[in-house]
DNA sequence: CCGGATACCTACCTTGAGGTAGATAGGAGC
DNA sequence: GCTCCTATCTACCTCAAGGTAGGTATCCGG
């Protein structure tokens, strides 16, 4: 026996991607146990309730998005090319399994999710946004598209309509089928930015 | 005892708030049966499982929307107006004791639910996109908007992000309590459109 | 006024949920 | 070699879920 096993990580693997298909208040610890290959005892004992669960996920997940979006800072040259990695990232999830984002997916739960819980998903869609309006404000700056005025919106609101369009669009494409919706989506928003 | 309870009514009317505050799986026959002051085995004798319910539930609230589509078609006057009226709805529902959409609900479970369930909501969505975009080539025949080209999208996949975005956005603005994202949302497509 | 249908009830079942108590295995440090 | 800690187990608890069996009151049509 190891003294540090990678258990909870196995968990949080299989937690998220079940999140992501059915819903946290679809899966069990059973779920859990059964696919790590562990008994339901050994969950509480690396995550005492299954808000703690939970917590731990949206921290994780938090904390690898914010991570991304450090790399995409670093590594995309223009606004555009940020927006477009963005964007990129909600359709890889979607292509791995007909997955939605987590926080999508926890939004919709959200009344029955306990406060801590819920708070993470907010502070999950208020730093997305955040990320999101600094990207078109750079932007903006550097030429690449026009000052809000009567034809463009405001780059709160087009950071806004993106992050919600793009939750709408993933749950829009998996029930429908349709693979372009994400695209149009960011195409949408670059039109409104006026490139 | 009346021959004809409106009891049915009653706990679809029920059920249907709960889909659309805390979701589909997280409530349950007693909740129902609290609500409207019946035991669980009424409800079981009205909807025999969950799934019939569902699909009652699912067949009331389409048919509704079928018929608040036309009483716009019929009412308002220019397609400009009929999407915004169509907007509207989505702001009263959400005005309404910050309830999102049934099928906007349902979508994020989508993989928990009972095939006929589940394709009362693609037809759903297929029904809604589809007069969305009979209402967008509408006002292009019109004139009240600019044919789709390099500047204005298609007619079929604004009307998918329409509805997508406003199903996003509830789901939004329920969270983070922001209360102008529909008319964002509508106001973006709008621009699109040339208007 | 009686038969049958409707709409409800009481009482119960099975399953699976989250969670707990306490025992056990095994590596790390003294 | 003993002890401590980590990680896991077996075995159990309570509760609530969806669902069922069978009874009963009320009303309507004949």
């Amino acid at each position: 026996m190891p003294r540090q096993s990678n258990t909870p990580e196995l968990l949080l693997d299989e937690a998220q991607r079940l999140v992501q298909t059915v819903g946290y208040n679809a899966f069990s610890y059973r779920d859990l146990a059964s696919a790590v290959d562990v008994k339901t005892a050994s969950i509480h004992y690396h995550f005492p309730t299954k808000a703690d669960l939970g917590v731990a996920l949206m921290r994780r997940y938090t904390d690898e998005t914010l991570l991304e979006f450090a790399r995409i800072d670093s590594r995309a040259k223009t606004a555009k090319a940020k927006l477009s990695r963005f964007v990129d990232g909600y359709r890889r999830t979607l292509a791995n399994g007909n997955r939605i984002c987590v926080c999508g997916s926890l939004a919709a739960e959200v009344n029955t999710l306990e406060p801590a819980l819920r708070d993470a998903v907010q502070r999950y869609f208020d730093l997305s946004v955040e990320w999101v309006e600094s990207v078109i404000r750079e932007g903006i700056a550097a030429g690449e598209w026009r000052k809000p005025g009567p034809k463009a919106p405001h780059p709160a609101a087009l950071a806004k309509t993106l992050v919600a369009g793009l939750q709408g669009a993933m749950q829009f494409a998996r029930i429908t089928g349709e693979d372009r919706l994400l695209k149009h989506v960011e195409h949408q928003h670059l039109a409104l930015l006026g490139s």
